[in-house]
DNA sequence: CAATAACAACCTGTCATACAGGTTTTCGAG
DNA sequence: CTCGAAAACCTGTATGACAGGTTGTTATTG
């Protein structure tokens, strides 16, 4: 019962890449907005002609890469913009050596030298807060290392979220993973306290020139803190 | 060796999530590298102790995602580093209206005015080459719009391939997809042939400097490059 | 009449099985 | 030793079944 037609020129990619292409479109020609609902498997499997394992991989892929959610007993839902698949494709890259830690670095450094200086022009009174709070989190918890790197995370996202473009966030955020895998080397580097309440420092001078509203200054800060970071990770033999 | 016990830890997010890391985790301790093989559908069945269902739309995911590639009688290998999910993402971020077209360009902004620069310093000759000639493409086909939108694409992403870093590469490649979108109403608000002309000239200054090997001035062309073109797409009423 | 509890209908999650059609391996004929 | 065909594997798709979650409906009860 094939009335699929399936003219001259896909030569046949799959059944389910035609199926995640009619999901999309979907979305799309439906104008569906994150929340709302999808069809059923069923009634994609009885639009498309095409056995509902099929169906089910195409929507499986689609939740993978986080534009959909699916949970059981529920039909799949239009997804908020997620950061998932892109963390996947960069860790991926790295842990098959097709991208350095040093590369994600310098992508990081000029997505944030921007964002911070968005921040700093854009940033409520509310994010302003919240990005010194996660400063001073990581002065309070200087003894415990990943208590740090989790404030060190959420001060880098939170930035990017003042920036108000959820593109870099997206970005920023995406690059989350990479540093959680590599934060400690650098900290390690970071012999003594000094060096790494200096460190704390450079955080506290960013929170405060956004704070302040001064995009120049807080970029200049962002450049240092990347630089020194960067550094340590080449001092700590990171490829 | 299997008996995957299902303890304590996860209440259950789900085989098929299960599967999705057991597969990731496999590349990773094994080293795997693009094109290097993974364990038959079959294998992992046995190994996980799940249905092949399972472990089949875990390939797929990881497929959709492009962390894999998948063909037919053939096992499914590593794959090399790809853009698809990345774009995939964006594109639903466009479509279901949590980013905008402007947000967009802003990232483009930032990101193109580094590899611009980096491909000033470390271009080879041959892609400086390359470069030029997609410019050179835009000139002479000038009056077929969606060639030299082609172009367009071909000249920004060798410029990104230029940079040498292919984290650049890849978030750069990932917006290509929404400037095929946008960009001949670009193209359009630049009625008369000298505006667009005027355009073309401007990608030549770009490969010009980039042949120098002046960064400075590489990106100088390409930040005004981009304020013509948000203003174009401003003009254009693109939200 | 309103609150609620039981139920029916629907939906997703997983499993088992089957078969068509590629790909790789094996092995025998020449 | 070479070459080609069968055998063994592997993925792509289809079908049917059943458990368990979710939701809307209905009947019971206060």
């Amino acid at each position: 019962m094939q009335e699929q037609t399936d003219p001259p020129g896909e030569p046949s990619p799959g059944l389910v890449s035609t199926a995640i292409q009619a999901i999309t479109q979907h979305i799309r020609s439906e104008g569906l907005a994150p929340g709302d609902p999808l069809p059923s498997e069923a009634a994609m499997t009885r639009q498309l002609n095409v056995s509902r394992t099929v169906v089910r991989e195409a929507f499986r892929s689609l939740s993978a890469m986080r534009l959909i959610d699916m949970s059981a007993g529920r039909r799949a839902t239009v997804a908020k913009l997620d950061t998932g698949a892109m963390s996947m494709v960069i860790e991926h890259g790295i842990t098959t050596q097709q991208i350095s830690v040093q590369q994600v670095y310098d992508v990081r450094r000029t997505i944030e030298m921007r964002t911070v200086a968005l921040a700093a022009l854009r940033r409520t009174d509310q994010e302003a807060a919240a990005i010194a709070r996660s400063a001073r989190l990581m002065r309070e918890n200087f003894t415990n290392p990943e208590t740090v790197m989790e404030h060190d995370i959420a001060f880098h996202e939170a930035i990017a979220a003042a920036s108000h473009n959820p593109v870099f966030s997206l970005i920023v955020t995406a690059f989350s993973g990479v540093t959680r895998r590599t934060w400690v080397i650098g900290w390690r580097t970071r012999s003594s306290d000094e060096d790494q309440l200096k460190m704390i420092k450079g955080h506290e001078d960013i929170a405060d020139a956004i704070l302040k509203g001064d995009p120049q200054l807080a970029a200049e800060h962002m450049a240092e803190h990347f630089d020194k970071s960067v550094k340590a990770l080449i001092d700590a033999g990171i490829a």
